[in-house]
DNA sequence: GCTGATAATATTGTCAACAATATTTTTTGC
DNA sequence: GCAAAAAATATTGTTGACAATATTATCAGC
């Protein structure tokens, strides 16, 4: 796989290992300005600023949006220039079915290539302070769990190209699944259900933990179609 | 979506929707040559000479590389150049397992939004001509109907994120899919199974498709397991 | 003739200048 | 004062030249 396919740890921060050229470290900064929402949906990025800002030519900047574009972080209009790519209602509908799909095909293989201890520290991780930060709206803790849980699933599926798709979606998804955590009982919802997923994953059952995750993202799905109207 | 997620209508031609500025249409030539294996895994691609060839400058050429390369048919060593990407066996199984989610989801999605009449022009196709065709080692003929069948699913399915995974995954398998076709049994068992997946999708049992869907992929991948020496 | 250092060549990486196109501002006619 | 045309400005598209790096060829010493 190419370079970006590497682990992200954290969600939004920009990563060391994928700054090797010059034009690598230009994509990820600007990935994390973009899911951050430092850039939001229809701002219009110029060439020359970015440019002038990170001290490259504009070829570099060019590269960059290259990549981003196949990406599906921005659009590029011919002779107008590029913009955060605004996703409708419709695009994430897309996407959370085929995030159930894959992130369910995650969980499967994570179970059948690991031992049952290897989740031990996630169960831990997914125990009561998590789960009393979640009741007090301690969003942040939340979301980080959830990162790491998705990081540990990607590692033990050992699936590159998976890795890989899952990263791009990712990237597309993050600012909506933030804003997602804030309809009321959602947070706590994903939260058992995550623990259910763990369970399932330790019990080295893979059909289930895979049938659950599906069920996980679906739920997410109704709860977005549900209060799209607040969420976009 | 990006441009590249337009209709690729037959396997290998070249695309004219996406052919509008100059670097699409590289990419387009060049993924075509490709897939192909005019230029078989392991080739090593210079800029200058497609350059010269197309008679652009280089940048455009290395326009065409980042893209390439972001979708995974080519490698770039920093300094050292392009070459086509050339998969392993544990690649094609990752392949595998992952198109074996989407191409069921494609199913299920395509089956729910089409009534049953829509499904009888590759019924007809997939009729007792083909068969004959397929007993008759007429593999062209075959192949060409696969498209059709995976062409006509992608449109049904009306997911452009959906499109755009497959045509990337498509890409990279397509030379695979030509050699597995080779194996002798694994054409006529395929083609069985596609005649399975379409009365599904015409009964309207979104469910059963996207298992036979499975089943089907699972099934070609245990064929390439069995017969990898043979075929990477 | 073989090996290692060095020069010559080839290839990729980066840039700044110019061309083409779009946007904004100014001017002109009414 | 308003509308349309024209000029000025800004932004993206493309190119060729030069720099940095890698590969190949040459040559000296043994």
């Amino acid at each position: 796989m190419t370079k970006r396919n590497v682990t992200k740890l954290t969600p939004v921060s920009s990563n060391p290992r994928s700054s090797g050229s010059n034009t690598d470290k230009l994509v990820d900064e600007l990935r994390r300005r973009i899911v951050t929402n430092q850039m939001p949906p229809g701002s219009r990025i110029r060439e020359n600023e970015l440019a002038e800002e990170f001290g490259v030519s504009r070829s570099r900047v060019r590269d960059a949006f290259g990549i981003l574009e196949e990406r599906g972080l921005i659009e590029r209009i011919p002779n107008k220039g590029a913009v955060v790519m605004r996703l409708e209602a419709d695009s994430f509908l897309e996407l959370f079915d085929v995030r159930e799909v894959l992130e369910g095909l995650m969980v499967r293989l994570a179970t059948q290539n690991t031992e049952p201890e290897y989740w031990d520290d996630l169960i831990e991780l997914f125990g009561d302070d998590l789960e009393k930060a979640v009741a007090e709206n301690d969003f942040n803790a939340y979301m980080a769990a959830i990162a790491v849980f998705r990081q540990t699933c990607i590692e033990a599926a050992g699936s590159d190209t998976l890795r890989g798709l899952l990263d791009d979606i990712y990237d597309r998804v993050l600012s909506m699944t933030r804003r997602l955590m804030l309809v009321p009982g959602r947070a706590s919802e994903g939260f058992r259900q995550h623990q259910g997923i763990l369970q399932a994953m330790k019990a080295g059952d893979a059909e289930q933990a895979e049938v659950l995750k599906r069920d996980n993202i679906r739920s997410a799905r109704q709860w977005f179609l549900k209060y799209n109207d607040f969420l976009l």
